[in-house]
DNA sequence: TGGGATT
């Protein structure tokens, strides 16, 4: 009935669910199917053809955010026989679809107890292990599924994971127990929190779109615009270097270090923005940077304990002209009693 | 005056 059963992906159900009882219901755990990892364009009909091509199925869903209808990337299949539903796990799972390899197992009973189970866990050191980080997490609870995100490139591990604990209440107890702890051995504390829904990322951008569109119309840092835009500015600003240089450079040749973020999560321009007030938040981010075009994302940088900004934050926007432009408008920008310093990220080394 | 990372 309702999209939010499960609250998010879920992992392997138990193989052998509870039985109902004896008052003749259905024992939906031979024939419920939970599948995760759905490419994110699959559609309802989509889906359920996939599905409807192993045998007879008595209602499926594709679970879909319920403001935006984006598609939160699982769905639930009930097969009427459960020998189909057998069948779609051995011939369905590991399926390879776009970039994905969904995963299809069997689902567990749709309770609330289990929603909200999803930790992001993030400041883990980069030599554990998802089995380690398994074995930190789970005298707390039993735990569904977990992951590490690793860095694309190398493989190495990028600090980041998740853990679905099979319960809501473990997933606390894991927060109360771990969050700012330093696993044994670790220099760093970690962060452990509930995990944003799948769907977040693209809400956010959607959101981006409506407020850049709106704002557009009205007023903003677009009348500084009258502080024109020149490459050789923005190249000295990015250097640190006072004086013009009378270096011919084409395009952004002469950018290469410079602001763009390669990683696969989220390429574009990274601006660095300095001065900040401890009282600033995200939103402001988003007001001065918005009007001048595309930002995916925002971020200010806080301190762990007083959670007070710690002066600075980071500008992710997709198009360099309108990064440029921004830089250009808003470097030196009098934000109540502060000027702000705004540049391309450049690749801090720090120090040995 | 330089972080965090959302499957």
């Amino acid at each position: 009935m309702e999209s939010q059963v499960g609250g998010g992906p879920a992992g392997p159900a138990l193989p052998n669910g509870p039985l109902l009882g004896t008052n003749g219901a259905t024992d939906d755990s031979k024939t419920n199917l939970i599948v995760n990892y759905l490419p994110q364009n699959m559609t309802q009909d989509e889906f359920k053809s996939l599905f409807g091509s192993i045998g007879d199925i008595e209602s499926c869903k594709l679970v879909r955010d319920k403001i935006t209808g984006q598609s939160l990337g699982y769905g639930f299949v009930n097969y009427s026989d459960p020998n189909d539903a057998d069948k779609a796990i051995n011939t369905l799972n590991g399926l390879k679809l776009q970039t994905k390899t969904i995963k299809v197992s069997y689902a567990r009973p749709s309770s609330a107890s289990i929603r909200d189970a999803n930790l992001y866990v993030s400041g883990l050191p980069k030599t554990m292990s998802q089995k380690e980080m398994e074995q930190l997490f789970s005298q707390y609870g039993r735990i569904i599924t977990s992951r590490i995100l690793l860095d694309q490139a190398t493989g190495v591990s990028r600090g980041v994971g998740f853990i679905r604990f099979d319960k809501r209440i473990e997933a606390e107890e894991a927060i109360k127990g771990l969050n700012g702890q330093k696993p044994l051995g670790a220099a760093e504390p970690i962060t452990v929190k509930f995990a944003n829904n799948p769907s977040q990322k693209t809400g956010q951008a959607l959101l981006t779109h409506l407020y850049q569109s709106s704002a557009r119309r009205y007023a903003g840092p677009l009348h500084h615009q009258t502080q024109r835009f020149r490459l050789d500015n923005l190249l000295n600003m990015a250097y640190g270097v006072k004086r013009f240089s009378p270096i011919a450079i084409d395009g952004m040749s002469g950018l290469a270090g410079v602001g763009l973020s390669g990683g696969a999560a989220g390429a574009g321009w990274c601006i660095f923005v300095y001065n900040l007030s401890p009282e600033a938040d995200e939103s402001v981010l988003w007001q001065l940077f918005g009007p001048f075009g595309a930002v995916t994302n925002v971020k200010v940088i806080r301190d762990f304990t007083t959670n007070k900004c710690k002066g600075f934050g980071f500008v992710t926007m997709t198009n360099y002209d309108e990064a440029a432009m921004a830089i250009a408008s808003l470097n030196g920008y009098r934000l109540g009693e502060r000027v702000l310093q705004v540049s391309f990220k450049t690749s801090k080394q720090h120090k040995a």
